[in-house]
DNA sequence: GCGATCAGCAA
DNA sequence: TGGCGTGCTGATCGC
């Protein structure tokens, strides 16, 4: 799965069956198939189906094999198959078997919180709304607002009236509840995905243990699911104390978490050469504040506002994300002509940024796909599509997969070089975590400082670009406080 | 019970 | 020349 994974991201859907049929093998059943889905699933009645589908699957793997080490060998991802997905699968394996330990009683008492307050507002809203409603269904919320008590209607959806929070941002002046009914969002969203959420995939041990994908993603970044660990809330005081939940398994420990400072902007100025990008990291800049000081013209560092520091910061974002310069105009409440005037001055001021996005797009047409540092590739099969859509889509694409997932890569090498130094120095700590530009470990008191320079040395080395790889760690009682 | 839709969280 | 970075989860709603 993983083989087929790196030779195509696409034709792979979780399952051997659909690697076989690319492959025109088809003496085998999908999992679903024989398994069922949804609340059906489960093992078939019959253990002779049951055993015959595993010894189908048996035989196409043996079948697969030497298939897709052919294949690996002639698109040169052989290395990056043997000592970087394969290592990082067992590192996964064991991180999702340790698993982090949970403190339930902290996550009740937040949840009799919470849902106290929710109460409190939900009344408050009623109240000012004249009836009683569902406030969780956009249906009924849309209706409150814009037909009852006729608030304007900013932006729709296919379905009817949108009451995103960019929305209702732009509605708090025109009634108090509009307040109310952001406060509510925030506070519904936290309890029920993760105070409930969370209390619910605690297991007997006291911990949750989420599963790694690794094959899902196109980029080769993971994701995490059931649960999903890998966006548990920070940006937000409120939320960021879900955090103060997770804990080390044993009295004395502590949370330890390193992350790569701006890593995928530190790898754009290495593939792309640029002058300018790489001086600002070579001199440990600001790098938002850097951007804004070329884009808006500013000429001396104390004259970047906060503000516009946070428009500078949400191109650095476009450019990272490869998003649209419509998506930047919503990121940031302005207009798509001033979106795009942003963009056209970033690459004007960053000529080699711009010269390696010409490249990028322009070897992806010629090849079809996208490629990082490590050779892991993105198939990209609208690149020369007629469509301006599609196409516009797949040469952010080409440009942005190598940044995000080179940047994927460098903490896979740091993973595995750092799962090795742990057992050979037979550390008690565990690595826990993994959330794309950071690494999270439990660790005894008296090992935090090894462990500190352990890690530290490691993802700073795991790779030698054109500007230094800079971490930034943090610890404490909890994940909250390891900040 | 399931899938579509909307909403919101993270890097 | 038209929809708009990805992936995950939860609530609602209609079938």
């Amino acid at each position: 799965m993983v083989a087929a994974y790196l030779l195509d991201t696409t034709d792979n859907s979780g399952d051997i069956e659909g690697i076989c049929a690319h492959y025109d093998y088809h003496d085998i059943q999908s999992d679903e198939a024989v398994y069922g889905k949804g609340a059906k699933k489960g093992l078939p009645e019959d253990d002779e189906v049951f055993f015959a589908h595993l010894a189908r699957k048996i035989k196409a793997i043996q079948w697969l094999t030497p298939k897709l080490e052919k294949e690996l060998r002639d698109k040169k991802q052989m290395d990056l198959y043997r000592d970087m997905e394969a290592p990082i699968s067992s590192i996964l394996a064991e991180m999702e078997i340790t698993g982090i330990t949970v403190d339930a009683n902290r996550l009740n008492k937040m949840k009799d919180e919470f849902a106290q307050r929710l109460n409190d507002i939900e009344e408050k809203i009623f109240d000012q709304a004249g009836e009683r409603f569902n406030i969780n269904s956009p249906k009924q919320l849309g209706h409150i607002l814009f037909e009852k008590m006729e608030l304007p209607v900013i932006k729709k959806t296919k379905t009817g009236y949108s009451t995103a929070v960019d929305v209702l941002e732009q509605l708090k002046d025109q009634s108090p509840m509009v307040e109310d009914i952001l406060q509510y969002r925030q506070i519904a969203k936290i309890q029920s995905t993760y105070v409930e959420g969370l209390l619910k995939v605690i297991l007997q041990d006291g911990k949750v243990h989420t599963r790694y994908l690794q094959t899902l993603t196109q980029t080769g970044r993971l994701s995490s699911v059931d649960p999903n660990l890998q966006n548990i809330p920070i940006r937000l005081e409120e939320g960021r104390k879900i955090r103060q939940a997770f804990v080390p398994r044993k009295q004395d420990w502590v949370i330890y978490s390193s992350d790569y400072s701006q890593i995928e902007l530190r790898v754009l100025a290495h593939v792309s050469k640029d002058e300018h990008l790489q001086e600002a990291f070579n001199k440990n800049q600001d790098i938002h504040a850097s951007t804004a000081m070329r884009v808006f013209d500013i000429s001396q560092p104390e004259d970047v506002t906060p503000n516009i520091r946070r428009q500078a910061k949400a191109v650095n974002f476009g450019i990272v994300y490869g998003i649209s310069d419509f998506g930047l105009s919503q990121n940031l409440g302005i207009s798509r002509k001033e979106a795009k005037n942003y963009i056209d001055t970033y690459f004007e001021r960053y000529p080699g940024v711009k010269q390696y996005m010409n490249d990028s797009v322009a070897q992806a047409k010629e090849k079809g796909y996208a490629e990082t540092l490590y050779k892991r590739r993105r198939y990209l099969e609208s690149i020369n599509s007629s469509n301006f859509n599609l196409r516009s889509f797949a040469e952010r694409t080409a440009i942005n997969s190598p940044i995000q997932g080179s940047a994927a890569d460098i903490l896979k090498i740091a993973m595995i070089e750092l799962d090795k130094q742990l057992k050979e120095k037979q550390f008690k700590a565990s690595m826990l975590l993994q959330v794309h530009d950071e690494l999270v470990f439990e660790v005894p008191q008296d090992e935090l400082e090894t462990l500190d320079q352990l890690v530290k040395g490691v993802m700073e080395k795991a790779v030698e670009l054109d500007v230094p790889l800079i971490t930034e760690s943090s610890w404490g009682k909890t994940w909250y406080d390891a900040k």
